[in-house]
DNA sequence: TTCTAAATTAATAATCATTATTAATAAATA
DNA sequence: TATTTATTAATAATGATTATTAATTTAGAA
């Protein structure tokens, strides 16, 4: 069995425990997300399924995504004014954002709780998390721009 | 002469040298901005101005919230579906936001910046510059929790 | 100073992602 | 099977932000 089937086949028994029924369109939105690897938005899902779901409804899509998220399967990436992207939740990693093209590529970073430990020290807040990004140009873009 | 004044006399010497006219709503913003450590939105900005400026338009604080950017003076923040909020820049820090009441704490971290070497090492990227916030319970907030 | 061009403002319309509403449909349960 | 509940699809509403445009103000030239 793939990774991928492995990570469906876990997310579909955590909507069963969680009293979530699986439709075809839960199935099939929770597929995409897991072959992506792109952190596609709502709308990108939507269209990535339209031909599979003619009729299927883009509030149908927001509605499961929030489910999703609601039920740990996955995070919701907020930037500013464009639309939030999705990432269904595997490891734990951060990412970094190509200004230009808005290409989003994961990477890991060993032990960032200490800022966690600190931030609290000086404010007496009670940590829960922490988000944490990295801006740039991927390789692409900065080739593009040198020619 | 105070902090404040001399921020907000740099503000204006900033913006004259970039060929950007001195009106007063400009210098109303911009000294609410400074003199405000609550990192208002830009409605609050606008509601905060009413009195003094009762017919200036919504889109005018807007509009020069942006040229602000533009120029450098201030930091957009933004987070998923509330507002973007806005902050005079003066000093590189970070912010610790409680999920509560939303209140926003500045504080300073040093040596991040090798998470920017880090990254740029395994990814290929560019790196520009990174975003970091912690979230968690304010103490004001964790206190009317046990309450 | 007076004239002219450019910048800025105020008012308002438009945009667009997301959410709310609601009636129809499907699934679970008694 | 009958009844309750969850889910969907369609569509309207929301709300922050941006675009548009005419009026006003300002800066610089004549
Ligand atoms: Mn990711
Ligand atoms: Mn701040
Ligand atoms: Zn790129
Ligand atoms: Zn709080």
């Amino acid at each position: 069995m793939t990774v991928s089937a492995d990570y469906l086949k876990d997310a579909l028994e955590t909507l069963k425990d969680s009293g979530v029924r699986i439709t075809p369109q839960r199935h099939a939105i929770l597929e995409y997300l897991i072959s992506s690897m792109t952190h596609p938005t709502a709308d990108e899902i939507y269209k990535a399924l339209e031909s599979r779901f003619p009729n299927m409804s883009v509030a149908t899509v927001y509605n499961n995504l929030r489910v999703f998220r609601e039920v740990g399967l996955v995070k919701e990436l907020t930037y500013g004014d464009a639309s939030s992207r999705f990432d269904f939740v595997t490891h734990e990693h951060y990412h970094i954002i190509c200004e230009d093209c808005g290409k989003i590529t994961d990477f890991q970073y060993p032990g960032l709780d200490e800022i966690e430990q600190f931030a609290s020290h000086v404010s007496g807040y009670q940590i829960s998390h922490h988000r944490l990004e990295v801006y740039g140009l991927c390789p692409e873009c900065a080739n593009n721009k040198v020619n």
